[in-house]
DNA sequence: TCCTCTCCTTGCTT
DNA sequence: AAAGCAAGGAGAG
C-alpha cells in the first residue's frame, strides 16, 4: 500500500515534542535521525515522530517557519486529513483559552514560562485507548505507562500494512487476555483493573458519544463505575478521550500547584476543582500546562487575584 | 458521609 | 544496598 502524505496547516503556536511528551499520550515516540546521522540517541532530534492513530501509523514532523504546519505520512488505513486535523486539534488556537483580560486564565498566562508552553496541543485521542492508558497511570510514570500500552498493542493489536507497529486492541480482544500476560507487560496491580474494564465494556457495551454531552458529574460517575477508575482517572479520560476540556484532573502535582496558585495551605480536591472553574471552559488545557510548569519550573507564585490582601500596619 | 491508612507492582533513583 | 518514589484506586476502619 502506498503511503499518503498531508500538510496540515496549524492555527496558533505548535510544539510537537511537548505535545507528544507531556504525559497525555503514550504511543508517540521519536524516530531516530535517518541516514548517517542517527546519533540523536532517540531524543527525536530528527524532528520526526511515529505514532499510531486508529489503524494507521502516523509519521509526523513540524514544518519550519510560518505558516507553521504538520507534515504527516500515513501508513495503513488512513483516517483522512480531516480526522487528523481533529486529532491534533488544529481547528483551535490555544490562545483562545486565555481570553478575558483580568481573569485567572489571563493571570496564569502572565506567569514566567507559561507562554512558551502554548504550543502544547491537547490531542483528541481515542477514548478506549485513553481509558486503558490512564488506568495504567496510577502511581506510575510516563515511561512505564508507555511500555504497558505499547506491549498490549504488540501482543493483541492488529498489524498495520507497511508498518512495524500495531493498532491498539479493542476491548473485546483485551477481554480475552489472561491477567498473567498483562502483568508480564509490567503493569502490575493495574492488570486486573484493565482486564475488568475490558470485560465489562465488551460484555455490556459502552456509549462513548453520550459522555461527550452528558452533564460532567454524570459522565464522571459513569466512568468511575469501571474498575480501576477513580476521580482523577475519570477526569483524564474525559479530558483526553472525549474532548471534555471542562474537566480539571487533580493529581498530586496539580494539587500542589493549585494550592500555590490560590495561596491556600490546604483544600479538598473538590474545592480545588471548584476553583478551577474560574479558569473557564478551557481549564483542562490549562491544567496540562500547569502540570508541566510545576514539574519543570518549581513552585508557582500565587495569582494576583488570589493573593491574600496584605494587612496594613496599624 | 467523610477522612485516613495501607496495600498493590515495577523499576528507577538516592 | 535498602528505602524512597512515581499523572491512584480499592478496601478497611
Amino acid at each position: 500500500m502506498r503511503s499518503k502524505r498531508h500538510t496540515l496547516e496549524v492555527l496558533g503556536p505548535l510544539d510537537l515534542p511537548l505535545t507528544f511528551s507531556c504525559g497525555q499520550a503514550f504511543r508517540w515516540r521519536p524516530v531516530a535521525g535517518d541516514g548517517a546521522a542517527g546519533r540523536d540517541g532517540g531524543t527525536g532530534a530528527s524532528g520526526l515522530w511515529s505514532g499510531v492513530v486508529g489503524g494507521a501509523e502516523i509519521l509526523a514532523s513540524a514544518s519550519g517557519l510560518p505558516p507553521v504546519a504538520i507534515q504527516v505520512e500515513i501508513r495503513g488505513e488512513s483516517p483522512g486529513a480531516a480526522a487528523l486535523r481533529r486529532y491534533f486539534r488544529l481547528d483551535e488556537n490555544p490562545r483562545e483559552y486565555l481570553s478575558g483580560a483580568g481573569t485567572p486564565a489571563a493571570e496564569l498566562a502572565a506567569l514566567p514560562g507559561f507562554r512558551d508552553l502554548l504550543g502544547m496541543r491537547l490531542l483528541r485521542q481515542e477514548p478506549w485507548e485513553t481509558l486503558v492508558s490512564f488506568i495504567c497511570s496510577a502511581a506510575s510514570n510516563v515511561r512505564k505507562i508507555a511500555g504497558g500500552v505499547e506491549g498490549m498493542a504488540e501482543r493483541w493489536g492488529e498489524p498495520i500494512a507497511g508498518s512495524a507497529r500495531r493498532s491498539f486492541p479493542a476491548p473485546e480482544r483485551l477481554a480475552r487476555a489472561r491477567e498473567q500476560d498483562l502483568r508480564a507487560l509490567g503493569i502490575g496491580f493495574r492488570a486486573p483493573y484493565v482486564l475488568g474494564a475490558a470485560r465489562r465494556i465488551a460484555r455490556d457495551g459502552w456509549d462513548w458519544d453520550s459522555l461527550r454531552v452528558a452533564p460532567i458529574e454524570e459522565a464522571r460517575a459513569r466512568l468511575q463505575d469501571l474498575p480501576g477508575v477513580g476521580p482523577k482517572i475519570a477526569d483524564c479520560v474525559l479530558l483526553f478521550g472525549v474532548d471534555r476540556l471542562d474537566t480539571y484532573p487533580v493529581d498530586r502535582w496539580i494539587r500542589r500547584a493549585t494550592l500555590e496558585l490560590t495561596g491556600r495551605r490546604r483544600a479538598r480536591d473538590e474545592e480545588l476543582e471548584a476553583w478551577s472553574r474560574r479558569l473557564g471552559p478551557g481549564r483542562g488545557y490549562l491544567q496540562q500546562i500547569i502540570f508541566h510548569l510545576r514539574r519543570t519550573g518549581g513552585p508557582l507564585p500565587p495569582l494576583p487575584s488570589e493573593r491574600p490582601a496584605r494587612r496594613k500596619a496599624s
